[in-house]
DNA sequence: CATGAATGAGCATTCATTCAT
DNA sequence: CATGAATGAATGCTCATTCAT
């Protein structure tokens, strides 16, 4: 009908696959159109065809990986009823999946930070609509409501528990042997603490 | 006689400070020595007279930040005396030291996820040897011995700490109206709970 | 379907020909690819394209030049019977090819001197497996088996020939006007009596 | 009094057997004035202030260099009677200097062609005008007086004695182990069948 | 739809030379 | 006499993008 044809989308996935791996392999900077498309085995004239140009393609990386993600966490985040228990199974999920997708946020962990609009300034509006910050503040504030947890500014401990996620990441990215299970377990513990009422 | 003389690590100085504030401001990618230079007021050429290439340059930045930090905390850190309140004045300092030197840390946080060996593997060498760290480990491990600290793995928990300020320099990044000292008030409730023994 | 194009080999021999052309006339450390592609009417990034790098570019001059001498003095080498023939030949065709591919060799006599390789040291391995060489020492050899030739070490007489018709080509570079047939044959009397037995 | 004194002269000395060394050992394109300053302990500062740029100095090594040459050979030329004697002398002198100074002719070797004057032609100059070559063509003259040698063009015997001489330093300079007097005796052989009279 | 070819701006680096001290 | 510092042009190279086929 209208809009891309089910082809047309298989085919962009494709080289977005193909450049999370070479992102995440040799990093942002070494990460070329060239590259990209010898790993796709094609040449660099067909990601232009698919794409409006790279920026284009970058931010295809960045909105796969968030539906990824999200179809991933949401479900299981729903099942739970309490949001301690939320917040455990948020923590559980997220290093879950991380341990299920490596290339891919090693890849999101290097566009980030380069990212730039055309005026040269950083890139935040995908950082932060993402599905996980949006999730974390919500079951904060229903752990708030609930008298579960205490009274600590919630932006801050979402901005936290988020960067916890991410310092596990930067550990794993350069100790491929760090059992992610027991990590997620310390975690658990460390904001159960952290976020609980004072009794 | 011996080493560079004073005017010479006074002009690498002043190299490194525009540096610091070109990567700052356009980011890694866009931070070429012709930028650097022009920020500078000379050319190229003089960069490459006072630094054997653009990798010594940044280099000299990271060594020269973790070296300002270290002199800023380190003192402040020392005057405390139990885990509990070095823990405070960690996370007081560490966010004074951001609020105080922001183009410093902007720049180190472009750098880390960029900087890449001749074997295109990224360098974590300096970033797990710099001050802050070791320092925290230490007053973690130490509080666990005194029994004010309950039995977390103190690796988890010096990379979520760590993680945690790199999380507020990220959220004011792009808010840079954020009230860091309401942030560091929050920051130390939080990692007290989160340390703090059972009982 | 499998290697290069024709049109793809038909650039190079094009780049080839300018580098060449470029390298005779204003010498090796003059010829840089921004000459190169001026000569060519392109830029330099399309000799980038073409070619790995600069390295690719000289030696596919020398490769090609050296086939060409090849094609060129094969045949007629092949149709002399005796020793002394070939020998007769080889130096009268040597010096025809010369005196109907001025730039080539020109260009090669810029080449390799100045050709190093990554360490360093200078290239020598094309110099000595060129075709030139081996068709000498070859003939030297059967002209001592059939006893046309006395008993002179054959790899003082190789290269004291091939050293003979640089010279050629020395001269001939600064003069233009040298009467290349001419030399040709005093070289051949030359050598034949170099080589002739005692009796 | 007038002119360069002799510790001007000592130190031009100096700079011109440091640049032999560097040229010879890293190619024509390496030794830049950086190079041979360090070699001589110095800056690059100070190689401007003897001379009135690279250019000069390098002038300075062919000039040093082909003094040395002339002062090495002459007196023994001399002592020699015959036109045969001289030519087996010049050979055998010219061998064993090279023997004696490996790094000055390897470095000759680069810098003649690539030596260019003010409009990029090349300058043959100084190499048609060093001793050898005119020692060379004045004894073939004699021995043709004399009836020792038969009727060759001098012209060309010359380049071809020189050209010789130059090859036994190309097959040294790759294969440093190579018997230079052997090399000489047969090249004597060579020259001597060459040059004699038919009878 | 797909691609080989070309483009040109930008990059880090090297270098001979100049100059104030 | 000597030199550390600076200069700016030039070099080989990479890359995202464009375009004709």
């Amino acid at each position: 009908m209208s809009g891309p044809t089910f082809t047309e989308l298989a085919r962009r996935r494709q080289f977005v696959d193909c450049a999370i791996d070479v992102i995440a392999e040799q990093g942002f900077a070494a990460a070329s159109l060239a590259k990209i498309a010898a790993r796709a085995g094609t040449s660099k004239g067909v990601i232009s065809y698919h794409f409006s140009g790279k920026d284009e393609l970058l931010e295809q990386i960045v909105l796969d990986v968030f539906t990824d993600t999200a179809e991933f966490i949401g479900p299981r985040l729903a099942a739970a009823t309490t949001a301690t228990e939320k917040l455990t199974v948020f923590l559980e999920t997220s290093l879950e999946y991380m341990r299920l997708h490596r290339a891919q946020l090693l890849a999101l962990r290097q566009i980030f930070p380069n990212r730039r609009d055309a005026n040269g300034d950083q890139r935040y509006d995908n950082e932060h609509g993402e599905p996980r910050e949006r999730a974390i503040e919500e079951l904060l504030r229903e752990g708030q409501r609930t008298g579960e947890f205490r009274d600590f500014d919630p932006a801050v401990m979402t901005v936290t528990i988020r960067s916890a996620i991410d310092g596990a990441l930067n550990q794993w990215a350069h100790s491929p042997d760090l059992d992610l299970t027991a990590y997620a377990g310390e975690l658990v513990t460390l904001f159960i603490h952290a976020t609980r009422g004072e009794s």
